[in-house]
DNA sequence: AATAATTTTTAGACTAATCTAAAAATATAT
DNA sequence: ATATATTTTTAGATTAGTCTAAAAATTATT
């Protein structure tokens, strides 16, 4: 059976929909991922339905099915995969290679991406962070901690960004923080949830309550 | 102004016909080039005229402007260099890589496609002996001669091949033939064009006329 | 529980890329 | 040079993916 691009990018706008914990994907919010109108996400999940690689009650929102699961992870390898490929191989900064990813996944051998996996040296994580599935869809767990979650004193290593947009990393980047980045909490300003480090044991900055919760840092 | 991945594939169908000394490419040439029906190829010409990528006179076939010209050119060194990526860093086999490269080819980053000619070394020749054009489109050329111009006892070495079909091309690895081989003519029979050759200096092999033919050879 | 607001689906239309079948133009052969 | 064959174009239909506007279903509010 042949999917579509368009198909496939449908199938990973519902998978990341359903990977934060909802127990279904709303027309609506897949309307909001993809930049499209609700009237075409009723149709296209229907046609993701019709091919078995989503469940659709009707107003009740979208399943995937195992293999609709499958195809959006494997989506999720190739994105990532890519993205280490560009910034590793190719020098590309952090922030500059999602939409490069977004074309690349698509490509579709899968002998490729193993090859790709092998000469990258099997990467676990891409470079924000994010766990990069194995050949059978295994995503690698990590200890991880929101920098919000820390108390004064406590130390830790930049590990994972919630959020990558382009604008957040370039901050971060400014501030001089990325993956790797060791943090020690001096003080917290509870009012707006800013805080106090210090960063790689020389440097002291104070950062917002946003870049507080959308770091993950390992103790 | 968006160019979709089928008017590129036309743009290089018409591309690869006006290569080989057309002065244009008729409808039918392309229609067998793109496997469609004249009558596809009749509508996509004139869209393709229309953005001023083709120039079409109506029963009299197609040229390409400067800028089809160009996006053709540009097509084929992406198709290339990722060519060279799959064989020289990912150890494909060179019959392995075309239909992946058909799909790589489309990825649209400038910066990044100059970024992987750095990266590959800046190779002046892909994995089948064909030019790979440079970032401003020229393309490196190369004294060759295929080997049925070839006379007895005369010596040279592969550079490149006419048809890089995966069976040829298999054939060939079959032989022991490869870009880089070292040959010497030893006998050849002119009623149906086939040869005996020294292949790198210890094996004799007999090889067919379509094989002569098909085998670029520098002196 | 009835009404209002929101979400989702349906209906109908549009574009890109394709097709078949028929018509028109060009080329070939007697 | 006329008839035949081939090539190219036109006409009309089809499919995927999209849209807007309206209808239907669900959820929230009084």
């Amino acid at each position: 059976m042949k999917i579509s691009k368009t198909e496939e990018n449908y199938l990973k706008a519902i998978f990341s929909i359903l990977e934060k914990g909802k127990p279904s994907a709303s027309t609506n919010s897949i309307s909001q991922k993809m930049e499209t109108s609700a009237a075409s996400v009723t149709d296209m999940v229907k046609r993701l339905a019709k091919k078995k690689l989503a469940i659709h009650e009707s107003h009740k929102g979208v399943k995937l099915t195992k293999e609709g699961n499958k195809i959006a992870t494997m989506l999720t390898r190739k994105h990532r995969l890519w993205e280490v490929f560009l910034v590793d191989k190719l020098d590309f900064l952090w922030d500059e290679v999602h939409e490069m990813a977004e074309e690349l996944e698509h490509i579709q051998s899968k002998e490729m991406i193993d090859r790709l996996d092998n000469f990258l040296g099997n990467p676990k994580f891409d470079p924000h962070g994010d766990p990069i599935p194995d050949a059978d869809g295994k995503f690698a767990t990590r200890q991880q901690t929101p920098l919000n979650e820390f108390k004064v004193g406590e130390k830790g290593t930049v590990v994972g960004v919630r959020e990558s947009s382009t604008p957040f990393l370039q901050y971060l980047d400014q501030l001089g923080l990325g993956l790797g980045s060791k943090i020690e909490i001096l003080e917290k300003y509870e009012y707006d949830n800013s805080a106090k480090i210090l960063l790689n044991k020389s440097k002291e900055i104070v950062i917002t309550g946003k870049v507080c919760l959308n770091l993950f840092l390992q103790k």
